[in-house]
DNA sequence: CTGAAAGCGCTAACAG
DNA sequence: CTGTTAGCGCTTTCAG
């Protein structure tokens, strides 16, 4: 029945005071006797003694616990993210408290409070709402933030980001040399998400000097968008289609193939994200390929640095996506 | 300059003592004057207090974090597990901290000191190590473990895991309708593993009665598995793949895709894990799904009952998966 | 109906 | 080189 083993025992029972044995274990070896040292390090050893991390916490004003809000766990771009942070904090003294905002606004700011109350030492975000004021709560608390996959704005904290704008302009270039005539974006709503912003607004730049017309459909607004998508696949003119992330490519192209729309004869089509599956899959489908990882190990990266320093100015980090030429466009 | 507020303070600016507002947060209000009620939570809600959890867990012997330990983050099964996971602790006072092993038994351990370190409630495991003894450093702290995907033996902690030795029991029924005459096994190492032995076992009790041979490749032991599959295949006789997760299931497909070997025909294929996006390539492939996220729930509930009760004889709940019965067999 | 006081496990002056 | 003391923010007797 090992009774709990606290920094009592262990003083006791080498026979020192408590504050020696503090000292030992934060390694404040300057004047102690190899004789007491010693002591100290075998009967923690003895009694397989691990301080209390809650008790260090509370006089340290910090938790060593680094929280991880993100939009849904359940979905390949995160897990890969995620993956990305687990790395860089694996070897630190920090621990990694993830939560799953489940796409849910109210459930995200939850989250958060719970974050604050555990006094987390810093956050990495993915924010699901644009409006820096509904975070007032981090704000308020001065808790070191970094965002990633989108930013709030205006600018309140640093952010890590695929270059989305770049990149539609890319895939605007690539449409244009394939003498496509109308573009048709498919996307959640794009309103207060930066990244889909910036990959419609990148894309509608790249155009902007031709007759290409664009038509935006945001799916979660319309009842049945893919009557309306299908309806409007016809030989007029020649169209492609832009997924804004890989939930909508995919269901994209499951649409079209249940309907024997052919790629890219009858419709081209392009989007994010790259999958696995996505050169498996007849035809081809070109894609964006982000790197969600990276953004993960730079976004903890940025943050350690800020919680060091304790005074950054925030700055947009991009990280470079590809776009992986198939034939569905 | 927001002081950090305290107990103390809301104490103070209510005007009374921090005893009665410890009753308050803790929802004691056998004997309190409404007006005391209320004036309390005025000062709360005015100077935005959060109680800290640090403190709290102080106090109670417990921190009321949940670890989970997975063994790798980045990975479809995974994020649906944990998708299970957190909706269920979402509303409780639970807290969830996850990590990853990255496959390697070294971090899961480390990961595992960590969480001992923490004070952990409890921790659901997807065990990287068979043998329980390497995990006893949590049958030591007593720590509530539910063991996920896999488990231990002999038999320590609960599990919940997918019925694998059914389901292969049927995939071995598949397989004789179809008149095949032998079957190749892929997998990573199964050793140690206990849902690829039952996998493997349930195959090779299903086709106990009949001339169908089995063979194993652990791809992860042979130098050049890719070759000696393909140097396998030939029309001699009328051969079944069967592979053990989903990473060797997709890596089969590139694989015979590559070297235009034709599903079904030269080869039938079957694997564990139904993707999304086994009915949009063709074949399409016949595979077996899984309910991770059920799985989740159902041990975070587990986990909660042995928190509760103290007293709770191991068990192992077996999840259904399904066959999807498609082309590639 | 409410408060005073002790103490959870640890750290950090300060004092020898 | 080491110990005494106070206190982090909270909960919980015990006493009124």
């Amino acid at each position: 029945m090992s009774k709990k083993v606290t920094i009592n025992v262990i003083a006791e029972t080498a026979r020192v005071s408590k504050t020696t044995v503090s000292r030992f274990l934060n390694g404040k070896f300057d004047n102690m006797s190899e004789e007491t040292k010693e002591r100290i390090a075998q009967t923690i050893e003895n009694l397989d003694y691990h301080p209390s991390r809650q008790a260090q916490a509370l006089k340290a004003k910090n938790s060593l616990l680094i929280g991880v809000s993100v939009a849904d766990i359940s979905n390949t771009y995160t897990s890969r993210l995620l993956k990305g942070i687990s790395d860089y904090f694996q070897n630190t003294i920090y621990q990694v408290l993830i939560m799953d905002g489940d796409n849910s606004i109210a459930r995200e700011y939850s989250n958060l409070e719970k974050m604050v109350s555990e006094k987390i030492d810093g956050i990495i975000l993915q924010p699901l709402v644009h409006q820096p004021e509904h975070y007032q709560l981090l704000i308020d608390e001065k808790i070191p933030v970094v965002q990633v996959d989108r930013y709030t704005e205006p600018f309140t904290w640093s952010a890590v980001v695929s270059d989305n704008f770049q990149k539609s302009l890319e895939v605007a270039e690539l449409i244009i040399d394939k003498k496509y005539e109308e573009i048709i974006i498919l996307a959640n709503h794009i309103n207060g998400v930066s990244s889909r912003m910036n990959r419609y607004n990148g894309l509608k730049s790249g155009v902007e000097n031709t007759n290409i017309s664009i038509k935006l459909i945001e799916i979660d607004d319309i009842e049945n968008w893919q009557n309306l998508l299908l309806s409007m696949i016809d030989s007029k003119t020649k169209k492609a289609l832009y997924a804004l992330n890989g939930q909508v490519l995919w269901e994209i192209i499951r649409l079209l193939k249940k309907h024997n729309v052919s790629i890219p004869d009858d419709v081209g089509v392009i989007g994010y994200d790259d999958d696995m599956f996505a050169d498996m899959i007849s035809p081809e489908i070109t894609a964006v390929s982000q790197n969600p990882q990276e953004i993960g190990r730079i976004a903890a990266d940025n943050l350690m640095q800020i919680m060091d320093n304790h005074t950054t100015v925030p700055k947009t980090t991009r990280i470079p996506s590809t776009v992986q030429i198939r034939e569905s466009l």
